[in-house]
DNA sequence: ATGAGATGGTGATTTAAATCACGGTCTTCA
DNA sequence: TGAAGACCGTGATTTAAATCACCATCTCAT
């Protein structure tokens, strides 16, 4: 099977992806199933070439909180930092979408650095956009009310999946968010009392304006 | 003025460690001093050799929220990932102890990382380090309740400090927790009654058991 | 078509936390 | 020494959110 990764990764050396389509290892992952589980040992460094993957903390009672996305011509942070060490997955990873991925073994990562220059700002741009993206989960999660979090839930899920039709499960959000389905339900019909949203039939929402 | 690099950062290679004193500035900060605000261009990357930097996440208001130390053989990770491009500081660092840090100028990050293996391993743990604090900072403020956090700032305290008798300001401890400061003060006088501290004159209190 | 299971809406109640209001106790320094 | 300022404690009230209770839909397989 082809891959075209020099579509999902752009920036990469065409050496460089001469030896990932020879290193790596293909996986297909359908939606629901899990990519990285909570404790897990990372085997090898994993980029996803197409699909779309949500990344969830865990506490000790299974609450998983939601905190970004991977999308294409992205990477596991974490996979990534465990390089050297054993160590374990700091986190979960669903699928949403049928997702490809590639794995490469661990000892590919040091060396690679070294050879490659796309592959360290890769690394590096990482390293810095993940730690980014923790920083704004902290703050929404720190900062904001639920209403507000609600808000910053749905912008998120407009810009990942691009339509501003959202298939919306309130019990899912309430999980995500650490809340309740009540909390959620009743603060949806407030948003669309508002006017920023309009519930539709069935779990489906349309997204009208969510600017205050 | 001599400092003991070798002591602060004991796995770095003997050839590092003399460019680090050649290349890099020395810069002392009093107590009470801004080591990095939020929204300055990063100049240079900062090395802790000692004393000690409390780091925080700002909100609109100003509010400031604690989420980890940096302590000596440690260094401020987003000055690292602003290597390549301009990036600003997306947190504020202030300094509790005396601190000494050495500045390094960002162009030698990279060539060190190519030139000094001890320097890689450094930079790569420091990402990790950082980024795990900050899933634990994270948990925390998602799962916890305010009388949870409090138990586990005050663990933080006694660690950091490494003594049972804390000097705490309860409207300092409101701020870092994103809480106020009546809560705190009856919270401390419930973690009294369950004689879990001690709770002693002026700003003192001690640690007795904090395992619930 | 029907009953099970998943989802959603909503009133009532409880709880955690924030806020208000006020007075007390230190420290300090002119 | 005594007034200002920085803390702290605590009752009362309000607010946001969680929880409880219950019923309404919707989906889907038999």
């Amino acid at each position: 099977m082809k891959l075209d990764l020099r579509n999902a990764f752009p920036n990469f050396e065409i050496k460089l992806i001469e030896n990932l389509e020879d290193k790596a290892e293909i996986k297909i992952f359908e939606p629901g199933e899990v990519l990285m589980k909570t404790g897990q040992y990372f085997k090898s460094i994993l980029l996803i070439v197409d699909g779309l993957i949500k990344v969830y903390r865990e506490d000790e009672e299974g609450q998983e909180y939601f905190i970004y996305y991977l999308q294409p011509g992205q990477a596991c942070a974490l996979s990534m930092m465990s390089a050297s060490k054993q160590e374990k997955s700091e986190v979960l990873g669903k699928v949403v979408n049928k997702t490809t991925v590639i794995a490469i073994p661990l000892e590919y990562m040091d060396q690679w650095m070294h050879d490659y220059k796309s592959w360290y700002n890769f690394v590096l741009e990482t390293y810095r956009k993940r730690f980014e993206e923790l920083l704004i989960t902290l703050d929404h999660t720190a900062f904001r009310n639920m209403d507000e979090k609600l808000i910053l839930y749905l912008k998120r899920e407009q810009l990942i999946h691009r339509t501003s039709i959202l298939t919306i499960n309130n019990t899912e959000v309430a999980q995500e968010l650490n809340s309740s389905r009540e909390v959620i339900s009743r603060l949806m019909k407030k948003l669309a009392e508002r006017g920023m949203i309009k519930q539709l039939k069935n779990q489906l929402i349309e997204i009208i304006n969510l600017e205050y």
